[in-house]
DNA sequence: ACAAGGCGGCGTCACAGTAG
DNA sequence: CTACTGTGACGCCGCCTTGT
């Protein structure tokens, strides 16, 4: 494999991933791949058809010719017919894993299957919190938070927690209407944790204690305060801003940790190909190596007649 | 020793696709 | 329709290497 197919969405500066490959030369090539000998090693080709890492796997052991083009950067580009209708159909690509799991599953034994997303969250149901000495506005200031019993904060599927002190742990509080503040905190076994505080500071600067709960309606691992009494407009208002930047936190986090597995899925995926690479690179010297060998014998049968 | 550049990882946002 | 998920793009940061 010579010519590069690079994935150049990198660089792309369009925010669209199934952008089109463009400014093609008239340069075509055409590569023919044949398939191997070689038994329990099934050929396949796997054609990078977009910049945006769009991939097709063809049948084991079929002859397939495609077309490509070159780019101006040298970048290699399949244009044949059947790419357009694909393009059409599979406009978006399909995620690692998929494209992972399906290599494998047709693939020769070594390359390992992703596996699926194991769901482990602690069911708390409830969380009542003394905060004695934390200095916090609602201004989005940082805090310092953190359990009197770290058995409390690790302990999976806990009904109650009890944090009663400052010490280690880092919490922060986002930018809330005033009178409120969210708490994310990062459990002893690296979980996060939301919680909606509603923070009142006594002249003296000491931070009131609050009862909280887990409604029914949030996800496991998310907590509502639950301050008692709103009735005017302004804390209606107050309590809708303060849910919906728990649900932005709540979303961020997700997605913080859905890029974590992205980006695993992607080297996971990338060491395959590579992998994949290394075989076909040997698989075709020895098919070279076994067409020299063939040819001498040839010329040599044809010298002794 | 220090600045510059490359590289890899991370968090976040935007957006398309999907499931309910 | 809405919530969720997966991924590209972007900017930032820390680390490492290289040249001066």
């Amino acid at each position: 494999m010579d010519g590069s197919i690079d994935d150049k969405s990198e660089d792309s500066p369009s925010s669209s991933g199934s952008s089109q490959p463009q400014n093609l030369s008239t340069v075509v090539h055409t590569i023919t791949a044949v398939p191997t000998a070689i038994p329990n090693q099934p050929v396949q080709v796997q054609s990078v058809i977009q910049p945006t890492q769009q991939s097709v796997i063809q049948a084991a052991g079929q002859i397939q010719t495609v077309q490509v083009e070159e780019d101006g950067e040298g970048h290699l580009v399949r244009t044949d017919p059947d790419i357009e209708k694909r393009r059409e159909i599979l406009s978006r690509r399909p995620s690692y894993r998929k494209i992972l799991n399906e290599l494998s599953s047709a693939e020769a034994p070594g390359i390992a299957k992703i596996e699926e997303d194991k769901e482990e969250e602690a069911a708390i149901t409830s969380i009542q919190t003394t905060i004695p000495s934390y200095v916090q506005t609602s201004a989005g200031q940082t805090i310092q938070i953190a359990a009197a019993n770290q058995n409390e904060l690790t302990t999976q599927g806990l009904q109650t927690i009890t944090m009663t002190n400052a010490g280690q742990g880092a919490v922060t509080a986002a930018a809330m209407p005033a009178g409120t503040t969210i708490v994310q905190y990062t459990q002893g076994d690296g979980s996060q944790q939301f919680v909606t505080v509603p923070v009142s500071i006594s002249p003296a600067g000491e931070v009131q204690a609050y009862q909280i709960r887990a409604p029914s309606s949030l996800p496991a691992g998310v907590v509502m305060a639950t301050p008692t009494g709103i009735t005017s407009p302004q804390q209606l208002a107050e309590e809708s801003a303060r849910k919906r930047e728990l649900r932005l936190m709540k979303n961020r986090y997700k997605n913080r940790e859905a890029a974590r597995e992205c980006r695993r899925r992607k080297k996971e995926y990338v060491k395959c190909l590579e992998t994949r690479v290394a075989v076909l690179e040997q698989q075709n010297k020895t098919l070279i190596e076994e067409l020299k060998s063939l040819k001498e014998l040839y010329c040599h049968k044809a010298e002794t007649e």
